[in-house]
DNA sequence: TCCTATATTTGTCTTGGACAAATGCCGTTT
DNA sequence: AAACGGCATTTGTCCAAGACAAATATAGGA
């Protein structure tokens, strides 16, 4: 049961905008064109939106985070949109390694962080860092994201996974004696993505391969980037986006930054989004997964001749 | 739309409200009140911002964050502006270390990474963990913060200097054995606050108490942090707010997660932003700055009797 | 099957009005 | 002199309805 305490009944349309990251133009532009969200008003006729509102406009949003289209899906009740994103997750049960998963599952809901904590230094000790990204933190990402989805895990509880997990590769990586090797790889996000996770995984694969990585934490805006890329001499700038990042926003800012970057520096483009990208772009180097990483770098390497200067 | 900018001279209002942070609301506002910031259309009748209504603005916020009023600054010049927010910055130079805030600053500026990590982790082994968070890193924090508003200092730059901090400090703290003792600590940040460094400082102040820490990050929800609280079964929720957090927010933030604690779960308040407060708030025990956590963590345990649970 | 042109959908911006919460001010009381 | 209450001003946020361009889907032709 939801014991939730007065004042938090209901929000004003500030505070739906914050949780779920809909602009108060789209959530006006909604209400007109489709009905929903329909909230009551207060005594001053401002919005009220309810928890109810709350979760269904958190599920329209995750359905349009993977391409649909707010049209077909607002009339829905929360149930048919629930299942509709269950459909578009295949079952991907009973795979590699299910009882970690449930483990670490059990281990959040029972908020027990120092045995999460212990077991995720274990797996890293016993697998290497890379080995550890590739098999056990990728499935492990999906099936705490799954569970997510599904309301098995709260927020807060993502949240100490996040943190633990974040602390774990900060470890690891440190543990590395500080690179001075080729290439130098400059990382970060675009401004409006906000998930350093990724960034952190991708740093994790590059470390043990002798890159000289130089990470400026997510949200870099675009100018910066081009400039850090020149004051560093890096020769490879990397950008991750994660899911939900907007597939045109990425395209056009990374055909920016290829124009502003020296044609002799690479700009390489990973995370889950761009799995979404159909059309090639001149100069970008896609990269879909985090194994591909490996073979991103053996590439450029065979390919690499030291420049003068 | 919302495009990402080129090396163009002008921004859209989103753009100017996702780099200052002012509202569209406020923008608009303002211009129609103040006459200030009055930029061009576009063909489309669309508000056009060039870069130096942004570096006004930036400013003028930065001395409304301190609490002075827009009626009154919005129409000096931006050199004004600059001379009064200098005025309430006292010298403070030729302090305890001058010195090493110059160094930093030069290496920052020649893009020398490795040399200023080396310097952090020396100044860290040296002063031991909360002496160099409140001698080293606080005037170090004021430093970075005063060059990057001069503009001596560029965003990728300071980029650089806040990760190579939270490298430094999660090092330094994971050393510490993971503690069992009380109390125990939920840090976060409300989901507004981004700020993830000052969380980091405060662990780090913490944690040599012996205090058991569990960090979720920042952007937890409100309701969230309350189900942390309770499944983790703290004795603290400890909460961080940059300078610019505004005070309302925070305050209503506050007092609604103070309804939902239960009266045995301390609620403190720290961060730049709790120095604006002027109303006392029952139960919550607002932290102006770092060095105050110890006097507090004493004074809690004091008064603090083990509950019989 | 691939590409292009047209139609539909969708998000963002616009204006101008309204109001309440926050803050400053002033006179009165302790 | 400090503290308090009430009034005036300042300021942020919300609202409505219209407009338009970018994004996307659909139909048509090569």
């Amino acid at each position: 049961m939801n014991r939730l305490v007065e004042s938090s009944l209901t929000l004003n349309i500030s505070g739906v905008e914050r949780e779920t990251g809909l602009s108060k133009d789209v959530l006006r532009m909604w209400e007109r064109r489709y009905g929903f969200p329909k909230p009551d008003r207060d005594d001053n006729g401002e919005r009220q939106y309810t928890l109810a509102d709350l979760g269904k406009l958190r599920a329209v949003k995750r359905l349009m985070d993977v391409g649909l289209r707010p049209g077909k899906i607002m009339t829905l009740a929360l149930e048919e949109l629930n299942a509709m994103a269950d459909a578009r997750t295949p079952p991907r049960r009973d795979s590699l390694a299910p009882a970690l998963e449930r483990d670490v599952l059990t281990m959040l809901q029972s908020h027990d962080a120092t045995s999460l904590q212990h077991t995720l230094a274990n797996m890293l000790m016993r697998q290497g860092l890379q080995k550890f990204v590739l098999e056990t933190i990728t499935p492990l990402n999906l099936a705490v994201g799954d569970s997510w989805m599904h309301g098995d895990l709260q927020v807060f509880e993502e949240h100490l996974y996040t943190e633990l997990l974040q602390v774990a590769l900060r470890t690891a990586i440190n543990a590395f004696p500080r690179q001075t090797g080729t290439p130098r790889v400059l990382l970060t996000t675009f401004p409006s993505e906000q998930h350093g996770l990724g960034l952190l995984m991708v740093e994790a694969m590059m470390v043990p391969e002798g890159v000289q990585c130089i990470s400026l934490g997510p949200q870099t805006p675009l100018e910066d980037i081009r400039r850090a890329a020149i004051a560093h001499q890096v020769h490879i700038v990397a950008l991750s986006f994660s899911a939900a990042f907007p597939v045109r926003q990425a395209s056009d800012g990374l055909a920016s930054l290829r124009r502003q970057l020296p044609a002799s520096v690479s700009l390489w483009a990973g995370g889950e989004m761009t799995r979404r990208v159909r059309k090639t772009m001149p100069g970008v180097v896609l990269i879909p997964d985090l194994a591909s990483t490996i073979n991103a770098l053996r590439s450029w390497r065979s390919h690499w001749v030291p420049q003068p200067v």
